[in-house]
DNA sequence: CAATAAAACAGTAATAATTACTAGTTTGAA
DNA sequence: TTCAAACTAGTAATTATTACTGTTTTATTG
């Protein structure tokens, strides 16, 4: 890996993911970031959203919206992804949720995990209660 | 939904789908469709899994490599996907693998869940070896 | 401090998966 | 057989992401 040099704009970007729990995407951490940065480009935050994934500091979330998704905290959670709004929530935890099956240590070895839950949130069952 | 007429490529891409456990994407059951149907057009493959899909016929895996793959096979299973050559690989689910926190629930109604391991399969791990 | 090489940047162009559109074809019911 | 709705092939458009290029920033070394 080539050395790192500091970067106001890396900083900047993993700030404010740090800030949110929302999980945005490159393209609202781009318009967040130009408030402060206005010459900020899109390949900027593309790229050291890449450097940071690859450092262990944030963590991609693909919740099959098309669209990659971006989490500040790289401790063990899962999400619930809401399919009608797209919000993506975190979950903590509970320790017995993941077991790998043997089934599963048997194809290979597994280094990490995703476990997303799909379904209606609460406000969008709100919503529909009303109409 | 619009009522549902019968469609020889949509049968195809069924049994298609139904015949193989790798997990094709859409441009690999196009260029497959293309021996038997030589003009099927992409935009039919990508229509037809989608409507299956919201038929519950087949499943999309939305594993991070930035292409969507299909499932020909509904029943609760999980999959492995290798980090290094891609292959997305089936895991047959135990159980108490997904037993959904009570913080899930508390968020909203939970649908439907996706779990997926990363990691280096077998294959891949003898190829390093031999290096 | 000045010189310098590597890393990072902004801005833009290119890529690639997916979706939308259109005119013609197929399906299935009356 | 008629006819409307669903479906298709082929193509164009969209959109997220990546690649490229010339300039700027970082940080090391003399």
């Amino acid at each position: 890996m080539a050395e790192l040099k500091y970067s106001r704009q890396r900083e900047a970007l993993l700030k404010e993911l740090r800030s949110r729990h929302d999980h945005p995407t490159a393209d609202v951490l781009y318009h967040k970031l130009r408030e402060e940065y206005p010459r900020i480009s899109l390949g900027t935050v593309y790229r050291n959203l890449a450097l940071l994934c690859e450092l262990g500091e944030v963590k991609k979330i693909t919740c099959g919206d098309g669209i990659e998704h971006y989490d500040g905290f790289v401790s063990m959670h899962d999400h619930f992804v809401c399919t009608r709004c797209g919000r993506v929530i975190d979950i903590v935890q509970t320790a017995q949720d993941i077991r790998p099956s043997s089934a599963a240590s048997e194809i290979g070895s597994i280094e990490s995990h995703s476990l997303i839950y799909y379904g209606m949130c609460k406000e969008c069952y709100n919503k529909t209660k009303k109409q």
